[in-house]
DNA sequence: CTGAAAGCGCTTACAG
DNA sequence: CTGAAAGCGCTTACAG
């Protein structure tokens, strides 16, 4: 292995003088970093990323913290949850990071079962600083991984003890139910995710905004949760809603598995989309962009919520802890494929 | 920050005592060992991985490096690649790492565009080894890979310069195509990948495979291949079949981005799956199981690929690059959904 | 079974 | 602008 050391003797200067050189100091006079780099180029030498953040008490490494309700279980199937919400923005984060040299590591965690301890990322100081994907966390976890004292960046969800990029749950929402209305549906049913989230409030706000600018109620029977954030949670939930009697006009769906939950029961009884009736989405994922027919949804931007999220990191870690929290809010905005047509 | 020497002092021993008792050597004294866990404790001293690892000459990183097409971009859309596939294969990889401490950094790489560097995490000595994951390496890109002498397992397609592991593709495709006709199924026809991809000649074989054994002969019209792997990909090559008067009475996708494609096409020609035609789709993923109708397809396993690359990994770190390379081929295995009823 | 000492490959004041 | 020296927090022979 070449080192620090092959490299100065080849240039004929110090290991001071090679360090300097690759850290980018401007006190190194031009000939010398010439000398040097050529001789970095020859020898193909790399540095050691143990010895460096060995002094420099760094990791080049940030953990993607993913919450989970139970042991991660991998299936396709239509009644366990996708996990393409915590993946989606995910892949969002190396695009904020970009050319820095941060690795990604990542790491789910069951907070009901894990809850008293650290994620191992944490635990065994393997990140500079770490993102919090799902609204599992509770405030206590949170505390407790503030006393790290690395920088911690929440995506997809508000938590006021740290920096945050979230969605404006309400606005996404009010855009789809607008939709419906706008083409003319007026008889419109909400499915609604199960009742544990606490983002529901803020669901059911955008669809009543949406209603009242169209002097509309919402019918309380026609505002239904289902019991799970799966195909059959929105199978079971517009199951029940039909054999009660109700005939909307319009679905919207609080995310894509339940609208394809929804999707399978309309296509058993043999009722088109969106001829027979319209569906509209949110969140959006590539179930959506992929489904028969193509969902019309509401995108939240989950992808840029990552880059933002990753940015906020590099600067954290630049500047420090101190000064205030940011919480961003991305703006979600409506994808119109071809579940809805007009009423 | 607490150090080994914290440690030593707290416990009244020397910093090689602490040393060896973390690394759990039997030549620790009980009672010393003891002592030395209780001041751990209280101090809840960790170990710097950046001071170990640069004695130890390790990382204790692994990479997954994912092959792609061309730069990623962020979409859901029916005309661009999921990336389900080295999703779903990387899943798997800490179930096979579970009790250890490996990380997983990820990184993509478009062999076309970066083809003569190499990826960023092993130009940098960031990894203990890399998974390779995707089929568009380049026999001389790994090559050079293996100049850095880190364990290399390519997983989901055969390479015989390094470990991997594999599906069988032949078998795979011929279960899916035997089932339809275990069904009843006569009139097939075989919707396949792009032309360029290695692979097609053994799906082509399952297909030939199972139509034998039923005395039956594939109609070389009614084999196609798709422009992409993508649902528009399996949309136009079914549309282009269909307008040239092929009316199967069942299909087989080589992929579920294609089989949805199809099945896009089937919904707008009021075609009803599987009353009027079957459907059998190959890989298997979240899009299958939420497909409506949920899809009958082949499972190829692809989690579990990703957990025995990691074994094999984990065995390669311990007994060294010596030896047989090992070439796992994974069993697929039949989904039975709801595409397929009986003819 | 335990301790003193050297060394892993860097960076960073500090002189000059 | 450059070099000598100390130090980051560990592990590992080597004595004893």
């Amino acid at each position: 292995m070449v080192t620090l050391l092959d490299v100065a003797a080849s240039a004929g200067v110090s290991r001071s003088t090679v360090s300097l050189v690759i850290n980018k100091s401007p006190l190194v006079k031009d000939e010398t970093r010439q000398r040097v780099e050529r001789a970095i180029q020859e020898l193909g030498y790399v540095p050691n990323p143990n010895a460096r953040g060995l002094v420099k008490k760094e990791n080049k490494s940030l953990g993607v913290i993913i919450a989970i309700e139970d042991q991660p279980y991998n299936t396709y199937e239509f009644n366990y949850e996708t996990g393409l919400y915590s993946y989606n923005i995910t892949n969002g984060i190396p695009v904020g990071l970009a050319n820095t040299d941060y690795g990604l590591l990542t790491e789910r965690f069951c907070v009901s079962i894990q809850g008293k301890e650290l994620p191992a990322l944490v635990k065994n100081n393997r990140v500079d600083g770490i993102f919090l994907v799902g609204g599992l966390f509770t405030p206590e976890l949170i505390e407790r991984l503030k006393e790290k004292k690395i920088p911690i960046i929440a995506i997809g969800r508000y938590y006021d003890q740290i920096d945050s990029v979230s969605t404006d749950v309400t606005q996404g929402v009010y855009l789809g139910v607008r939709y419906l209305l706008d083409q003319g549906y007026r008889k419109i049913c909400y499915i609604n995710c199960p009742q544990i989230y606490r983002s529901n409030a803020e669901r059911v706000a955008g669809v009543q905004k949406a209603m009242r600018e169209f002097h509309l109620e919402m019918k309380p029977d026609w505002l239904v949760y289902c019991k799970h954030n799966t195909g059959e949670g929105g199978y079971e939930a517009i199951k029940r809603l039909w054999q009660s009697g109700a005939r909307p006009q319009a679905i919207a769906a609080a995310n894509e598995p339940i609208a394809l939950g929804i999707m399978r029961f309309l296509y058993e009884q043999d009722i088109r989309i969106p001829e027979d009736i319209a569906i509209v989405s949110y969140e959006d994922s590539v179930l959506g962009g992929y489904a028969v027919p193509a969902l019309t949804s509401v995108n939240i931007q989950k992808e840029y919520m990552g880059e933002l999220a990753a940015r906020i990191m590099l600067k954290r870690i630049r500047k420090g802890q101190e000064g205030e929290l940011e919480h961003i809010i991305v703006e979600p905005n409506l994808v119109v494929r071809s579940s809805v047509g007009k009423c």
